[in-house]
RNA sequence: GGGACUGUGGGGUAGCUUGGUCCAUCCUUCGGGGUUCGGGACUCCGAGACGCCAGUUCAAAUCUGGCCAGUCCCA
């Protein structure tokens, strides 16, 4: 039997192997770091975005939609922010045959095309809070390598952007921000931490940075959303202000939400195994596959059995696949799981007969249901294999951090660190040296290990520190 | 930005050092037929590639140069 190559040796020609078979995304489109949604990614996309717009609904956000172009002249008005990102924006410098005038940038992130709209927009106390947020393409040329889903150049980005009355109202917003981004993590079955990036690490222009980042194997971690506070920075060259309830002009002060298709890439990291893509049911195209067994005579009763059964589980609200393709059924069963379907229903002569079903689920349980409860028994078996899809993805994330009390303690590391750091940036340059990766802020809430107070900080010795996380960021 | 390496059917590869035995090997994939069908079936028939351009040569997948694309290492 082919295999993959082994996860924990050789994670990237792993993950590569594994979304091919998968058919996640086809990579041979011929731009670097661009690639094609195929029918099954997209479902899985369609999924996560459903995810994203419930969460973030609840918590008050609407849809807007602006447009991908930014004249140069909005693009530069934050000078951290052009400074940020003018490595790697892409330029549209011409119209047909003739050069624009105004060269435009291709949106990096949408901060310099939504903020002058906003100073049209607000004007009034009453139009704040102003939380909307959008889901659209963005573009940065990476030159570093770049991985189907974890670094594209084309971002399939999830964008919340809000005007609030003053600091601690934003300071709010980007806690609702964390809180409904655990009711994402939830449904993705993913365990993160949210930490607090160091000042030299924040995003171009912000006045703090939240990162949630999982770890992905060894003291390599993957970034996998941001919320940021800016305070008056962006509303102050893009003049959004109001009119507050004294009559004096204030600046509002904003902040930012940021999630992308890195979400699939993170989930396809963290739950995958041996024989391919594991989804929680939450974002799999097909939760369920059913697959009959027609051999030999009676097959005609077995695939009739099967339908009927496909109908009453969507009924119920699965999404169901009927796999009625020629292919014997062993080669099914490799099919869907290297697909990572969570359910796979086998039918044949004797369930048909006993009007039950025989339920595999993808971390390897297997037994029969029926006849009576069939449908129950599958909703069930469903919200039991997440259970465990948690379970296992919990214990793997409690194990992937570890104490170090030295520098040379980061130097072969195994595991993401914590570390005692005085919060300075030499100190946290030191830290980076030595675990050849990067300070990755200190934690927004409980350290993900029970470790009571931190020590004296890991570079200089300084009783005065707090917990921080080091790891190699993929 | 500096250096190294690599481009062969849809995917993965052999062949390259030493040019000819290559209208290019094998696995997989794809199309068609038949037998099969409770963990990747078998069989028969068929389809599909030397990144691009120039050069050397009687002869180029193979050597040389340029270009394009990609990978890795260093800054």
């Amino acid at each position: 039997m082919p295999t993959f190559p082994d996860k924990a040796e050789k994670f990237i020609d792993w993950y590569l192997e594994v979304l091919d078979a998968a058919e996640l995304t086809d990579k041979r489109y011929p731009v670097k770091g661009m690639n094609v949604w195929t029918p099954y990614g997209f479902q899985a996309r369609r999924q996560l975005d459903a995810i994203m717009i419930r969460e973030i609904e609840r918590t008050g956000s609407l849809p807007v939609e602006f447009p991908a172009l930014i004249p140069q002249t909005e693009f530069q008005k934050e000078k951290d922010h052009i400074k940020g990102f003018d490595a790697q924006v892409y330029w549209v410098t011409k119209g047909g045959a003739t050069d624009l005038d105004v060269p435009l940038v291709l949106r990096p992130t949408s901060e310099t095309a939504m903020y002058p709209v906003f100073a049209l927009w607000v004007r009034s106390h009453k139009d704040l809070p102003l939380n909307v947020y959008q889901i659209v393409n963005t573009f940065r040329y990476e030159t570093k390598t770049t991985r189907p889903f974890l670094r594209v150049r084309e971002i399939h980005f999830f964008e919340e952007h809000t005007c609030q009355v003053d600091e601690a109202a934003a300071t709010e917003r980007v806690r609702s921000n964390l809180a409904a981004f655990e009711g994402m993590a939830r449904s993705f079955v993913l365990p993160y931490v949210a930490v607090r990036r160091p000042e030299w690490d924040k995003f171009p222009g912000a006045f703090y940075s939240v990162a949630l980042d999982i770890p992905v194997g060894g003291a390599r971690t993957l970034q996998i959303g941001t919320t940021h506070h800016y305070r008056e920075n962006f509303s102050g060259p893009y003049g959004i202000q109001y009119e507050a309830t004294d009559g004096s002009t204030k600046h509002v002060h904003q902040t930012t939400f940021g999630l992308s298709e890195r979400l699939v890439g993170a989930v396809v990291s963290v739950h995958g195994d041996a024989k391919g893509v594991v989804f929680p049911s939450s974002l799999a195209p097909y939760q369920v596959v059913v697959v009959p067994i027609v051999g030999g005579s009676g097959g005609e009763a077995v695939l009739a059995y099967a339908r009927e059964l496909v109908e009453r589980l969507r009924a119920r609200g699965l999404r169901v696949h009927l796999d009625d393709s020629d292919e014997r059924p062993g080669a099914k069963y490799y099919r869907w799981e290297t697909h990572g379907v969570p359910l796979r229903v086998e039918v044949g002569r004797r369930e048909a007969e006993q009007k039950s079903v025989t339920v595999a689920d993808r971390l390897g349980s297997k037994r029969p249901i029926g006849p009576d409860g069939v449908d129950d028994g599958i909703v069930a078996a469903l919200a039991e294999f997440d259970e465990r899809l948690r379970a296992k993805a919990q214990a793997t994330f409690a194990a992937s951090f570890t104490v170090a009390r030295a520098l040379d303690e980061l130097r072969a590391s195994t595991t993401v660190r914590v570390i005692a750091w005085c919060g300075s940036e030499a100190c946290g340059h030191k830290v980076e040296e030595a675990i050849e990766g990067a300070l990755l802020g200190t934690p927004e809430g409980p350290l993900p290990i029970d470790l009571g107070v931190p020590g004296p900080c890991v570079g200089c010795g300084t009783a005065d520190s707090r917990w921080a996380l080091a790891g190699q960021p993929l």
